[in-house]
DNA sequence: TTTTGGCTCATACTTTTGGGCGATTTTAAC
DNA sequence: GTTAAAATCGCCCAAAAGTATGAGCCAAAA
């Protein structure tokens, strides 16, 4: 099946082939073109094979490929994806994500407390943890880092 | 001149098929095919033209062509251009605009400082200036608001 | 030449941040 | 049901950050 269907031209060219000097042999047989000269015998049969010759061509080229590089300019800020591996092998828990994006975005300790309604103590503590997890020591340091390993936007 | 050009492959067509007959007629005066039967000779000129077919159809055809459009992610981060009108509105000077660079990367008053050779309390009367400028209160807030007007990249 | 603006520095003070504990409660996993 | 991790909170202290104000120096602009 497979075999058949990749060699589907060379095997049409072969049967075209076979009936081409079937139809000649058939034709000297009965006798119609015994009265031209050989001259035009020959030009039909090369007339013949050239179109097969073209047709076969036309079939087995491979078209060529041209590859265009096409510029796309996503817009990060809105398909961002948080990198979950990276999280993960920080071990950075829900919350502290959650303060994490707080501190990036300005607030101050005591905004994020009332922002999640906790006290600044545990906003404090989560930051701390953060620190550690990130190995910074400021929070202008940990939001650069965080942002370029694409934890939040 | 231009037709000669243009017509390239057809006349070169022409004239080996000219020669090819030219070629038969010769071997067939020298007698040399003459013992030979029809079909081998048919065979012959089938075989010739059809190369000739394949050879034209090669030269004429317009070369197939597949066009695959590659999508190219340009790294944003490298090609970033400083927002000039933005600083000229914003009023912030080159000093200002170095502080601001360097508090953005996460250093902290005092390395600015030590950066820059110039003392803590010149670092943080900049900032302040930037503060105002940037209308912030915070220099998590400053960086956050000079990346978005693409001031610092 | 005067003035303006940028850069520098200082002092004093307040606020915020961060470090280092310890502790209880919730939640999730085993 | 025990256990571990997460989340919560507190206190204290030191360091850093930020505010306010004043002032000297210098180069460029008016």
């Amino acid at each position: 099946m497979n075999f058949l269907h990749k060699n589907k031209s060379l095997i049409l060219y072969g049967i075209s082939l076979a009936l081409i000097l079937f139809l000649m042999k058939w034709l000297e047989l009965r006798l119609i073109i015994i009265n031209h000269s050989f001259e035009v015998y020959a030009g039909f049969i090369a007339l013949i094979f050239t179109g097969l010759g073209i047709w076969l061509a036309l079939k087995l080229t491979k078209p060529k490929t041209i590859l265009v590089e096409k510029e796309v300019y996503p817009d990060l800020s809105k398909n961002f994806v948080v990198n979950e591996d990276e999280l993960a092998k920080l071990n950075i828990s829900k919350r502290e994500l959650e303060v994490l994006e707080l501190m990036a975005s300005g607030l101050s300790n005591q905004e994020i407390a009332n922002t999640l309604f906790v006290s600044l103590n545990t906003v404090k503590t989560h930051i701390a943890k953060l620190f550690e997890k990130l190995e910074v020591k400021r929070r202008t340091q940990a939001v650069e880092t965080s942002k370029r390993l694409k934890i939040i936007p």
